[in-house]
DNA sequence: TTATTAATGGAATTTCCATTCAATTAACAA
DNA sequence: TTGTTAATTGAATGGAAATTCCATTAATAA
């Protein structure tokens, strides 16, 4: 058989995807990519493939981060309607360490970064916000068959207000507010739909 | 006498603000720059520095694009003070070509990009979303007085709100969100701050 | 007209980027 | 042991990037 592989691919793909998340797709040169996975050049091409395609993989590995923070929160059945639903605030902004918090989203990143402009990214990254955006929505409507949803407020107008404030909060994450701040921030946009 | 530039300063400027706004920092190259903006090499480096110093008078110009935005709203003697709240929202995101619109901000997509990570574009990015909260904060006590703000929510808090809902709209918008759908985002969120 | 001055145009330079490639290495099946 | 296969390595390639430089141009003051 073949030599085998000697590096975890689990640990290259959450090293460059911090890489993408940190300075974004353009300012990541192929030998920042090097450096900070400990790979090399040849490993990158041929395991990975080019650049976009890597860049992809990283978004990969970032949903699996963003599925493990739905599964703990919003997919948890212990847990009442609007406190899934902080609880994913939670999981994904409060309770992350302050290097990843300062990062912003690298979904959000990557759609204001030119990546607008290649239409096969701006898919993979529009698929991601629909994900978590789909999650919110199955607990909307619970709470909303509950009457715990403020009336005049649909599921789905729910939904588009707490993306939006997902990405307020994420724009000023990466602007440097801290976890504090950004809970009150939570905390009013939940008070505005919660019954 | 030397010979007389050929070249509009302000069209220039716009042109290439729109670049770097369209595109981000990184992918906007010199050369696209010039074609954009239909300059010479010689010309760009000689009047406008480098692609550095160039980037920072393109924030400039979006600055004073802001500044119209503010003076037309925020700072209209004759609006009330949720009035010109609203106003600034209009005359910002929605009330804008669909091109501006769907290219979201440039300060917050500076932001995302990795310009976060160079110090001086961070401390002029920064000033330029300061001077946009300032003007809010001064409508927001004159509510306040005016006893048209909610109760339990500070001036300071309620601008906090109103940044993080832009910041979220202007994210949306570039995710291809239209006018009506960002309207009433906005329309939500002035609702959980007025009395 | 002419000297002066700065703008203009684009070739030249240098650096950096993404990607390829051939030589080397390591595991394992036979 | 040996042949096979794929991983690893880093030098090499080619093109694009930012920036510099200088010959040319144009206005005007003298």
């Amino acid at each position: 058989m073949a030599r085998p592989v000697e590096f975890d691919e689990n640990k290259v793909l959450t090293s460059a995807m911090e890489q993408f998340w940190r300075e974004g797709y353009e300012a990541s040169s192929v030998q920042k990519l090097l450096d900070c996975t400990g790979i090399n050049r040849g490993t990158l091409y041929n395991s990975f493939g080019d650049k976009n395609t890597f860049f992809k993989s990283c978004v990969d590995q970032y949903n699996r981060l963003v599925g493990k923070q739905i599964a703990n929160s919003l997919k948890n059945e212990k847990l009442h309607a609007w406190d899934a639903i902080t609880a994913y605030f939670d999981e994904a902004v409060i309770n992350v360490s302050n290097k990843h918090r300062s990062m912003g989203c690298l979904l959000v990143n990557s759609l204001c970064e030119s990546i607008n402009y290649d239409r096969d990214m701006k898919k993979v990254v529009r698929a991601s916000l629909a994900s978590i955006r789909k999650a919110l929505v199955l607990r909307l409507k619970e709470a909303q068959k509950k009457g715990k949803l403020k009336k005049g407020i649909s599921v789905e107008f729910a939904a588009d207000v707490l993306m939006n404030c997902l990405h307020g909060v994420r724009v000023n994450s990466r602007d440097g507010k801290n976890s504090k701040q950004l809970s009150e921030l939570i905390r009013h946009t939940v008070a505005s739909l919660k019954k």
